[in-house]
DNA sequence: CAACATACCTTACACCACAAGGTAACGAAA
DNA sequence: TTTCGTTACCTTGTGGTGTAAGGTATGTTG
């Protein structure tokens, strides 16, 4: 039975995430869903029906550009690239995270603080 | 202007705050909203609307008990207490946020490391 | 041939915060 | 008295989001 993340974490960590995954250079969809599970040594894990709507929402919103690409064995990928307006909102989200963070820990390392 | 925390943020981060502000001893949520306050250092602020069915939800899947107290003033207050349930709820809350947590400082970290 | 991995996409459903509104009582100020 | 701010609770309509389940298509392995 793998570990479960609550929708509600998911939804909360999905924007950084991808974000952050990208100002390490291009990826797609497929990559993506794969380094997240890599860089949580496999605690978490996507379903892709959640990641590519959130890649088209990031695209939307101008945070990441897309190109299709053809590999050399015939498969269509769209790789995603991260925009300045994408790697101000990272900044803001990586804050927002921090903040969360840094409450729940109070709440957790003191009682009352 | 007052930071403002993203919805998905605080839908992540209500559950396992207010079980864990409930690990201090009874409180109700008049107070549970200051304490946010006071413990992200006035950087996370709730709006009641959300908290009060976050209580209810906590209250019916048996994770808090709550109990109606009058105050000497003449005023009515829910006073909730934390259940073993609840207990075993914020530990799994807090695994599931630290794997996600583990996973963004690894992403922030060293891009594709 | 079947099965699995790669690689993308969409829809119906339930859930949740937000905004805005409501109810009620206290204390202080006008 | 009236008004205002605070305390203290609650509910509804709206929009956004993951989940579950389905689809399309290609390459590789058994």
């Amino acid at each position: 039975m793998k570990k479960r993340v609550y929708k509600e974490l998911v939804a909360a960590s999905s924007r950084p995430m991808v974000l952050s995954i990208l100002t390490g250079g291009e990826s797609y969809g497929y990559e993506i869903l794969k380094q997240v599970k890599l860089l949580s040594g496999g605690e978490v894990e996507w379903s892709d029906g959640m990641l590519y709507p959130v890649l088209h929402r990031l695209e939307r919103d101008g945070m990441i550009t897309g190109r299709w690409q053809l590999t050399e064995e015939g498969r269509r990928r769209k790789y995603y690239r991260l925009t300045d307006r994408g790697k101000g909102q990272l900044a803001r989200d990586r804050e927002g995270w921090m903040a969360v963070h840094g409450a729940l820990q109070s709440s957790w390392g003191g009682g009352r603080a």
